[in-house]
RNA sequence: GCGCCCGUAGCUCAGUUGGAUAGAGUAUCAGAUUGCGGAUCUGGGGGUCGCAGGUUCGAAUCCUGCCGGGCGCACCA
């Protein structure tokens, strides 16, 4: 609808220009939007004020000469200059009821855009080293990433979702080296050290390397021993990240193992390349890539005096797969604790040929966990810390995602467990889900009664233009609007935000309107403005990953 | 010391590319409902948008400086 007005103000300006013969034939920039304040109208342009400097016109004098030629336009009701020279319009309530039409014609794609044009994209997140299970932090990009890509992929994208896995190097030694240790412990050994990974969690899984192996491992050469508790161990803690993602609704495409970039000697490849190139030098026995001319604070090293290489090497080539699978647009969601390593990534990027601007690295604010009055912030430096299992199991995956995806990702947020769990109208899943809800039940009642559900095309849209009806309309066309917003600016909270506005308007209009009732006509209009609603919802929730239940 | 994010109502937070008298929930106060799910709805009070400059017809939004909070600054990942 939106566009519908932008493209009559095109017109009209056109028109105008043509008459006074100016010659400018391009109105240029300027926005179209939903004023804060209902009385203002359904629309309104700034036009007149971008213009206004260019043609050296007062603002409200070219906003009375456009308003002129837009009140023939039988689009709108009214059309006025406010302000400083805002133009104001109001549709014809009618227009807006038979709006609605697009709905029942686009159904369960109703709000997809076509922004993306198909454009490949990877959205990679998560990417939790197999080290321990996930925590509420990764919950949080995982729920961000997840909705994101779903988003993108609503606006015309053609979305990859991508988990890199770190399953080689120095973590996944010491990581090995903790099961022996904690499975000699069950053996009924004396812990020879603290082990690398401290958490509980390692026990489980010594536990399940025993159940597997039985104690001869434990008797077998220690090189030997460490590589099968090493194998075992990422293999069991990535089954479980699996699950607990599988359990919150996260499905990735593609599970990128690093182990297979030093495989195919694609790791060295690129060293070697890099040196020939001199992107990477020499210096005090290790190799090091320049990093600091693209923005970093300093070179980094890729491989050690030592000779073994760093996170980063694997991660140019990493990178590089990302360049060769022409994706338009490369989407990293991270924790706000890696925010150091954007520059070098975009480096990296550089580097490698590519545009560092195809980056976009999403920071995910940390979160932290308000119980019984209580803040805890959570913290790896001080290893307290809440899985996401846990919050799962106590709140559930939908109140998780939603709460992770209702704030911008820019702040820090703050997790409201009892909040959470309520079931009450004061947690907003549960007013969003019940809306939902609410429709189903009405259309049982309606079965109930012996109401056929309507066909759009013969609902009398006449019927549709009271004020709590008119609100819910133009707020349910707005949904390829945010799907838009959300996109562009990579935000999923955009859309949230969206979802409780429309539970909001509609728990309104069901309060005041009775749906089934005595006039028939009366009746299949409201049902017809249920249907959108939960249509609607639906698409929305489905988006953003999270369930709409018919009862609850 | 350098860098990134944040600072908006008592509390938790929105505010799309700069727009009109800054919003929601919650808390608080006061109300509604003999009917489709009260898991709902209506209203009141509550603000120096951290502070100070600047750009602009117009700034919560952009720029600079300062203050406060969080997080980073490895030949770890």
């Amino acid at each position: 609808m939106k566009n519908t007005v932008r493209k009559e103000i095109e017109k009209a300006f056109i028109e105008l220009d043509n008459q006074e013969g100016w010659g400018s034939a391009n109105p240029g920039a300027f926005d179209v939007s939903h004023p804060r304040e209902e009385k203002f109208g359904d629309f309104s342009t700034n036009l007149a004020m971008i213009m206004a400097s260019r043609l050296k016109k007062k603002p409200r004098d070219l906003a009375e000469l456009l308003t002129a030629i837009l009140r023939k336009n039988d689009l709108f009701e009214t059309v006025e200059v406010a302000g400083p020279g805002f133009i104001n319009f109001r549709l014809r309530p009618v227009r807006w009821a038979r709006e609605l039409g697009r709905v029942f014609r686009e159904k369960e794609s109703f709000g997809r855009v076509e922004i993306g044009k198909g454009e490949k994209v990877m959205v990679e997140f998560v990417s939790a080293n197999p080290t321990g299970p996930l925590h509420i932090g990764h919950g949080r990009g995982a729920a961000v990433g997840d909705a994101l890509a779903s988003i993108l992929r609503w606006a015309g994208y053609d979305v990859v979702r991508e988990y890199y896995t770190n399953d080689v190097g120095l973590q996944m030694d010491n990581l090995g080296r903790s099961t022996l240790l904690r499975a000699r412990e069950l053996a009924g050994e004396i812990l020879a050290e603290e082990p690398a990974y401290k958490g509980e969690y390692m026990k489980d899984v010594a536990r399940a390397f025993m159940e597997k192996h039985g104690p001869d491992i434990l008797s077998a050469p220690e090189a030997e021993a460490l590589a099968i508790a090493r194998d075992f161990a990422a293999e069991n803690i990535m089954e479980g990240i699996r699950k607990d993602l599988a359990d919150f609704n996260v499905h990735f495409d593609i599970w990128y193992s690093e182990k297979t970039l030093h495989e195919s000697g694609s790791v060295e490849k690129l060293i070697d390349m890099m040196l020939e190139q001199e992107r990477i030098y020499e210096k005090d026995g290790a190799l090091w890539l320049k990093t600091d001319e693209q923005g970093d604070e300093k070179d980094r090293v890729v491989r050690r005096a030592n000779g073994v290489t760093t996170y980063l090497a694997a991660d140019i080539a990493y990178h590089k797969t990302k360049l060769d699978r022409n994706f338009s647009t490369l989407v990293n969601i991270w924790g706000a604790d890696h925010h150091g390593y954007v520059p070098r990534m975009k480096a990296v990027i550089s580097a490698l040929g590519g545009d560092p601007d195809k980056l976009v690295v999403r920071l995910v604010q940390l979160v932290s966990l308000k119980k019984g009055g209580q803040t805890y912030a959570m913290s790896t430096r001080e290893g307290v810390f809440t899985t996401l299992r846990e919050i799962m199991d106590e709140v559930g995956a939908d109140a998780v995602r939603y709460f992770f995806l209702m704030r911008s990702s820019d702040s820090q947020m703050e997790f409201d467990v009892e909040l959470a769990k309520s079931q009450s109208s004061e947690n907003p899943v549960f007013y969003v889900q019940y809306a939902h809800a609410r429709c189903s039940s009405i259309f049982r009642q309606a079965e109930e009664k012996g109401v056929a559900t309507p066909d759009f095309q013969h609902v009398n849209p006449e019927l549709l233009t009271g004020e709590g009806e008119l609100r819910l309309i133009r707020k349910l066309m707005e949904l390829p609007e945010i799907v838009e917003v959300a996109a562009s600016s990579f935000q999923p909270h955009h859309l949230t935000q969206y979802m409780y506005e429309v539970a909001g308007l509609f728990h309104h209009f069901y309060k005041h309107n009775r749906v089934v009732g005595e006039d028939e006509a009366l009746s299949a209009a409201r049902l017809s403005l249920v249907m959108a609603t939960q249509m609607i919802l639906k698409n929305g929730l489905g988006i953003l990953g999270i369930n709409a239940p018919d009862k609850m």
